[in-house]
DNA sequence: GTGTTTGCAAACTTTTTGCATGAGC
DNA sequence: GCTCATGCAAAAAGTTTGCAAACAC
């Protein structure tokens, strides 16, 4: 993953270049903080991380929307209705996320489960059955994270 | 499905009733909408679809989160950023979703794809590696759905 | 220098909450 | 009849937008 990440730290200033768009404050910010941390963000969550850097919230959701329109980030996840963005897998190569139940917090899990044979078979069921083209998936495991399987809540 | 359906409409209620909950019209009108569809659905569609009942949002929220609580509702998935709920899987039976990149829309296809000796082994491995117990997962595939594909969108 | 991008504040949307009225058991 | 639950309205939280000033190129 470090040598896919160095070459994002690169080739992703390159693609906002060669589109028109500018390498400001801001926009290294938050790809700083999403480099560093292979877990999925929300805007809150990130916001929070470049405080020190005076960066306004508003600015916050714009480079996330213009780093989605550009495809370096991916909406992730959203574990309880917030959205949550990290680089794309063309940075960070495919994975899956493990996800704790209790606290929500969120984990890479590097490779995929998923057999090239499961996935050609499903391919070409949901393209016949409901005429549906698959491009990409999505696994996440949900369960308890150490942490909180330390510390258990007690009944609601 | 539909046997289960069946069994849903008479074990909700009586799991509402044995923990002293009511069973009210709007949460009647909220079960009954998403009886009816196998796909989840934001606060917002639901409350489109319970209207005519004159249903308050504020109500609709109120439902939806008493009937998370209970476990009767799952967070299924929040394709940009709107947390959607349907049945869980108790009263839907294990299944996966399709979801369209263009359009958003999620549809239910049954049955499972990892099989039991592949997640008994990722269950071993992140219990080892990351002190993390599975208890569950999630797999979204993601493409294009026919509508979509016949009627493509240009470039932004 | 020029045109994009930012910060700020205001508008807008979504979700939550308080309280009097109404409905389930 | 006794509560619990709802509707309404207001508040809180989250997100988007307009515009003058600031900055990247």
């Amino acid at each position: 993953v470090s040598a896919r990440a160095a070459d994002a730290r690169v080739s992703i200033p390159h693609r906002l270049a060669s589109r028109g768009f500018r390498l400001t404050g801001p926009r290294k910010a938050v790809l700083e903080v999403l480099f560093d941390l292979s877990a999925p963000l929300s805007v809150a969550e990130i916001h929070a991380r470049v405080k020190r850097r005076r960066v306004n919230v508003a600015s916050v959701y714009r480079a996330v929307q213009l780093l989605c329109d550009l495809g370096v980030l991916s909406t992730a996840d959203t574990s309880n209705g917030v959205a949550r963005y990290e680089l794309s897998e063309e940075f960070t190569g495919h994975h899956h996320h493990l996800i704790c139940r209790e606290c929500g917090r969120i984990e890479d899990l590097d490779g995929c489960l998923l057999t090239h044979g499961v996935l050609a078979a499903v391919n070409r069921r949901v393209q016949r059955s409901r005429n549906f083209r698959v491009t990409g998936h999505d696994l996440r495991l949900y369960g308890i994270c150490g942490p909180c399987a330390d510390t258990p809540k007690p009944a609601p």
